[in-house]
DNA sequence: TTATTATTTGCAAAAAATTAGCAATTATGC
DNA sequence: GCATAATTGCTAATTTTTTGCAAATAATAA
């Protein structure tokens, strides 16, 4: 679905504003709102910081964005996407997703706990390849 | 081991505002900083804002307490203690923990990728128990 | 104990991050 | 194209976090 449609969608007016914001996060991946800011200041600098702000909120009120949470690193920001998990490299610092299916771990604990599972967000810090293979 | 032996152990002297601290997330399991705050407002009312910043900052630095980091949520701190995910109850908000081996998915992502899986944050939205049975 | 000293605290002020208010602009549906 | 409701870009207000420094205090050794 294009950024238009996807915009839209969610009641959303489709504004060059928007579009590069949307665009900015799909080029990154995961950006935080600092990466967010300087790449957009370069792209589009007539494009303000209050307008970035509101909407990144907006957006992850919509649910058209998701907010990636990893310990000891500021938020990232995201488009949603398929469930994944997120490789963090605790050398070069880069994050990849990845597909994996994690019915058992929540079969195991609604076992249990008796507690029924929703949804997860798993994150995993991880030399990745390229940073080992250069040792 | 006691706070005051565990601070200690850090370089840390054991003064009355970080053994607040302490006891406050030992005994919250979970805590935001306004939590905190708004705890230690009532125990310690002399203590400062930037003394609690000052030292949860510290006291992540050395290891002491860590970060957990919840999509949608505010940033809580907890003491350091053995690995274990959170189950957040989408009903209620309740943190619990809940120890599980995670050794399955971490060599299945080592397999596919080919990175070194080094530790992992999991969290899982749940329904839990009490909720569960309050319906 | 008491004296000494390096840490730590509390306060007030600075800096950084986030949100709000509002006039001017713009995307959308007719 | 026009009308209009939504959105933007300002600037200013809040809120959150960090700093600097004098006064207070925990740890140490005499």
């Amino acid at each position: 679905m294009s950024h238009i449609e996807l915009l839209k969608n969610h009641t959303l007016k489709a504004t060059p504003q928007r579009l590069c914001i949307l665009d900015t996060l799909q080029e990154c991946g995961h950006a935080t709102l600092e990466d967010v800011q300087k790449i957009i200041s370069k792209k589009f600098p007539t494009l303000s910081l209050s307008t970035i702000y509101r909407n990144l909120n907006e957006m992850l009120q919509k649910d058209i964005v998701s907010e990636v949470k990893i310990a000891n690193k500021k938020d990232y920001f995201e488009l949603k996407k398929d469930k994944h998990v997120h490789l963090v490299c605790s050398n070069c610092g880069k994050i990849e997703d990845f597909e994996i299916a994690t019915d058992e771990i929540s079969k195991q604990i609604e076992a249990q706990t008796g507690d029924k599972v929703l949804n997860d967000t798993l994150s995993f810090d991880v030399i990745c390849k390229d940073c080992l293979s250069a040792k």
